[in-house]
DNA sequence: TCCTGTTAGACAACTAAGTTGTCTATCAAT
DNA sequence: ATTGATAGACAACTTAGTTGTCTAACAGGA
């Protein structure tokens, strides 16, 4: 079916990104992390892989510092990192993962790995590990923006 | 590189998506047609296909209705489409696509082929066409939900 | 024909994740 | 010592959603 236009390989690609995110959402808060957003796990593993100041974070993640300032002030609200002021540099404010944080990602990549591990066995070993080499070969080391506001998951009422 | 975990997976296909909507979305605007998004694109793919109002859009897009009412009026507001009662429904607005609202649309459509062309040039036609392959097979006929806010392509200052 | 339940659309208040713009404090370097 | 850049904070705005509540119109059965 579906006319194979470009268009139509763009929803294919979101539908995938979705179905994976939202599964894996909703499981994570089925295993007692609620209100964490794939979002959250992203700005983790960029503080995690050195980002770890407001103004860092945003340029990792191609963001304004204020929007990845807000991001942080829930992580830390929701007790996944913390703040302290930095000794060398009395401007800057160091970013912490905490212990349950760190058990969140943890989660998180099991429930991923899980995920694709269903995938695999669905459309087989071969299929799926060429799908991510083609995009690698498309995408390269393109970096990946997160400024689109959102992927969250609700339930509609009407 | 980027150990072969499902997390990893989620990420490039999100990449995939954004990286062609975004090209979209700029080269649309270039063409002309400013202020268009993805989201105003399906949308208006979903009323040519029978949602003819906002109440049937909201569920063909698993929205709110309220949602899919502010879509149409901004889709209004840029004459895109238009308003008018139904006579046989005197509940309902019905929702006609306009002129300019079709050429947007074929413009779009051209401007996304144009995209998968290019991507064939670079890993060559199966390997793309193996991608569409396993993804449908992964997705079925599952339709998109499009709840997710945003996707929106804006610059960054700082 | 009337009552009852459902549907369409509108309005209002709220949320989430962004954006600009402006401000202060601190650093770094000529 | 001044000058310029950087870190973070605060405020106001934008987009695309969400609930909740309301009215008007339809549809079907007693």
């Amino acid at each position: 079916m579906s006319s194979r236009t470009g268009a139509d390989l763009a929803l294919l690609l979101l539908a995938g990104f979705r179905t994976l995110a939202d599964q894996a959402t909703a499981e994570l808060a089925r295993r007692g992390y609620e209100d964490v957003r794939p979002v959250h796990d992203f700005a983790m593993r960029a503080i995690l892989s050195g980002a770890d100041s407001a103004s860092a974070l945003g340029r990792r993640m191609s963001v304004s510092k204020q929007a990845a300032a807000k991001t942080l002030s829930v992580l830390e609200e929701r007790r996944y990192v913390t703040r302290e002021p930095d000794s060398t540099d009395r401007r800057r404010t160091k970013i912490r993962v905490t212990d349950r944080g760190l058990a969140m990602l943890q989660e998180g990549e099991t429930i991923f790995d899980e995920l694709r591990e269903q995938w695999e066995q669905q459309v087989g070993t071969a299929s799926l590990s060429s799908l991510e080499e083609t995009l690698r070969e498309l995408l390269g080391d393109k970096t990946i923006r997160l400024d689109s506001p959102g992927w969250i998951m609700r339930d509609v009422e009407n």
